[in-house]
DNA sequence: TTCATGTTTCGAGTATTGTCGAAACGACAG
DNA sequence: CTGTCGTTTCGACAATACTCGAAACATGAA
């Protein structure tokens, strides 16, 4: 079951639209942006936006907390690591590939870790 | 123009007789596994393997070199760091988020690393 | 309650993708 | 050259996914 939750993932991701959208809202952290923001940004009609948060929300990639009359999407950063994870499982038997992700992961925590608390 | 081969490479990643077979070779290491011992390993019409490891082969995942008779498709290492350090770019503002796919690396050369000789 | 605003659902049209039998191709052995 | 084996290409059908206007829904303000 854990192969067909990561093809799903990965077939969310693979779709320019979704991309964009995953993307800002790993960077824009655990607060999320709301929907309108996001298609502003990425100037996305109501309707097609809504169906692509829909889909990245039930793979679980992604998940939407009201507030007051907005609607804020936030990146599910336990299920990215998961999936990165099943992705270089066992990979290279052992081998040294991969350096740049370590590279970034290693130099991830440097700069600004709280000007935004959270909430 | 980066944005477009992050996205046809989880695209194509994201399905999953291609995400089985893509792990496969992630886990085969840089020698490779031929098309019919993939093919039997995975139960794939031959006509329908060889469609799937050309769109691998399109997106830059894998590559294929003939040997004899054989074709040997190995995964490219590089274009997966790639891909997998696109998606954590920036993410969430130099937050502690990713603990798994730093434990995954930093652990990922311990045992039997000299075991296949690359070649 | 009435209205405005933010977001989702519905529906229908268009486009893309996946599957696989059959035929073709390329490399080697005899 | 002929046959065989591993792999790819062709072609056609089936299935799925994407887009977006219009309508519906939900929340909060007046």
């Amino acid at each position: 079951m854990k192969t067909k939750d990561a093809t799903s993932r990965l077939a969310a991701l693979g779709h320019e639209k979704r991309l964009s959208v995953f993307r800002l809202l790993v960077q824009a952290g655990p607060q999320g942006l709301s929907a309108g923001v996001i298609g502003e940004e990425l100037a996305l009609a109501p309707a097609t936006l809504s169906f692509h948060l829909a889909h990245l929300s039930r793979v679980g990639l992604i998940a939407g907390r009201q507030e007051s009359r907005f609607i804020y999407y936030a990146a599910d950063y336990t299920e990215m690591d998961d999936l990165l994870a099943f992705l270089t499982q066992n990979c290279c038997n052992g081998g040294s590939c991969l350096p740049k992700t370590m590279a970034a992961n290693s130099t991830a925590k440097r700069r600004r870790a709280s000007t935004k608390p959270v909430r």
